[in-house]
DNA sequence: CAGGATGCAA
DNA sequence: ATGAATGCATCCTG
């Protein structure tokens, strides 16, 4: 028996015991097959899912590296049940593949007749088949090979896509390096897409993944659609690539609401895309309008329904997936994974905080006990109330407050969900309040005086989730968060990670009201972050005011 | 036809 | 189970 930091569990969670001398490394290790399910202050929860050893196995990590690491790390023998099973799991990408043949066009092939067997006999599958070409193989339509990808996926059966990928239309794209070099991990990402063939890249907010793009698009020579989230968004994509690629204002069209524009390089929204007439979808042609050679897809994880299933039909195009975070909230990881691809590339945080790309932050939850009327009322609320009535209490004013102070002379953003609770929080700070209904012309000229230092604190809305010109600041408060949206808090904290003129760290607070469903949703919007290896630190508000 | 206001969708 | 922001389409003005 060793002294490691880990326990498995035949249940295929994995416990980590955060304070051992090891737990880095371990988490390290066990990242790339194990996801992070909680994480309280001692003991970490992972669990080895399929889609994990999946994507592990298309990084060209084979099972028995994920068994080493395993039991190298583990406290007590490993169960040898799972050890099976991890490496049956394994074995289950690649048995079957899609390939293109001359003669019969796009096939199946397994290595295995029993699968193919197994699969044959579903009916999800028949339909999407042609006939058979002889014992280990058989013809799949065209048109199907996206779909049966993520038929096979939810048999426990993932095909490996090696049908390849049309060139699309010639058009020259270079980098414009010069004045600035692709940093090393952006060079590695875009090669692993490129060698990979499609997939999904992850880096941290602020990693550059705009440069990522224009790197693909210099390995593609080719006419590129790219698909963003909004139209500020888009903006930014058109302005980075006429800075660091050759390509001229003529080359990069918008297609947005207001402009219709397809050029070699077209930039559009998922939601023009995605607005219906009379029930069809009005855009569509888009995607026909030139020989895409590739298909870039910008903030993979908030990929709408409607783009899963036109991207179905795009299986030839080469795809890339660029996001800071993988997880989604809907549970369709693996129609990212069939649909896009696997994951290519990802940088974790702490590795690139090192490297000194991003700004060390430490992150702190700033617990407030409610006063004992608050309690009842909260028991007291309505279902639908009781998040809200948590999130907002009047105890979260006075500790912003106080932590504002502490922070007096730093660029400080208080980030909120709900409107009146952020009105009434720039009332006591004295701060400006950017919120929807604020007008662009406002917004510019408060972000404008932000970064001029002109204003030490700004008070911000779900404004901040989108928008890209938000200024950077070394210290983020936030008072109340999307439910436990995982990839909200990893955007707010992205917001202080830009790294600092004088090196300094940055902090990020979540403020919380005790033993509340708004503990438990902060609890949940932090594991993404504590799987980054960003420990939370807990503190009593009530310290908070003392030490003033 | 540019630019603003409004309603609606997901 | 929810609140807020956004983008698109449409209509309107000059």
């Amino acid at each position: 028996m060793s002294d490691g930091p880990l326990i498995v569990q035949s249940d295929k969670t994995l416990l980590l015991e955060v304070e051992h001398e090891r737990a880095d490394e371990c988490r390290k290790a066990i990242a790339p097959f194990a996801e992070l399910e909680r994480a309280p202050e001692h003991v970490h929860t992972y669990r080895v899912t399929p889609l994990a050893l999946w994507n592990a196995r298309a990084a060209g990590h084979d099972a028995e590296q994920v068994v080493d690491a395993l039991i190298s790390y583990s406290r007590y023998p490993v169960p040898h049940a799972l050890l099976v099973d991890v490496a049956e799991t394994m074995s289950r990408y690649g048995r079957l593949r899609l390939e293109k043949t001359d003669l019969y066009g796009l096939i199946l092939t397994s290595t295995d007749r029993a699968v193919l067997a197994e699969v044959l006999r579903s009916k999800k599958i028949q339909p999407m088949l042609g006939e058979r070409v002889g014992e280990d193989a058989v013809a799949v339509h065209p048109s199907e090979r996206g779909n049966i990808k993520q038929a096979l996926l939810k048999l426990g059966w993932p095909a490996e896509d090696l049908a390849g990928y049309v060139d699309g239309e010639y058009h020259s794209i270079e980098l414009a390096e010069g004045t600035w070099t692709l940093r090393p991990y952006q060079r590695e990402a875009a090669d692993a897409f490129w060698h990979g063939g499609s997939g999904v890249v992850v880096l941290p907010c602020g990693a550059g993944k705009t440069i990522v793009g224009a790197a693909a698009m210099a390995h593609a020579q080719a006419t590129t659609l790219i698909l963003v989230t909004n139209t500020v968004s888009a903006h930014q994509w058109k302005q980075e690539l006429l800075k660091r690629t050759s390509l001229t204002e003529d080359e990069i069209g918008e297609y947005t609401g207001s402009k219709k524009e397809i050029r070699p390089v077209t930039i559009a929204t998922y939601q023009v895309m995605t607005t219906k007439r009379q029930g069809t979808y009005r855009h569509l042609e888009l995607f026909d309008a030139r020989d895409w050679g590739l298909v870039i897809y910008d903030e993979v994880h908030l990929l709408p329904a409607p783009i899963f299933r036109m991207t179905a039909d795009l299986q030839a195009r080469r795809r890339v997936g660029l996001t800071a975070t993988l997880v989604r909230e809907d549970g369709r990881e693996g129609d990212v994974f069939s649909l896009i691809g696997p994951k290519r590339y990802d940088a974790p945080w702490k590795e690139m905080e090192n490297q000194g790309w991003i700004a060390p932050a430490d992150c702190v939850e700033v617990r407030v006990t409610l006063t004992d009327d608050e309690r009842l009322a909260y028991a007291m609320a309505d279902a639908e109330e009781r998040y809200r009535f948590c999130a907002t209490t009047p105890s979260k004013t006075r500790v912003t407050e106080a932590l504002v102070r502490r922070h007096a002379g730093d660029q400080v953003l208080v980030i909120g969900q709900y409107i009146d609770q952020l009105d009434e929080l720039a009332d006591h700070l004295n701060a400006p309040v950017i919120k929807g209904e604020t007008r662009i012309k406002e917004r510019e000229r408060l972000y404008q005086a932000f970064r001029d230092k002109e204003i030490q604190v700004l008070v911000v809305s779900k404004v901040a989730n989108f928008s890209i010109d938000l200024p950077e600041a070394s210290v983020a408060i936030q008072v109340s968060g999307t439910f436990g949206s995982r990839q909200e808090e990893a955007q707010r904290l992205g917001r202080v990670l830009r790294p600092k003129a004088d090196g300094g760290g940055a902090r990020f607070y979540s403020v919380v009201s005790r033993d509340t469903i708004d503990q438990d949703f902060a609890a949940h919007r932090q594991r993404f972050l504590a799987e980054q290896g960003y420990a939370y630190e807990i503190i009593d508000a009530d310290d908070v005011l003392a030490s003033e």
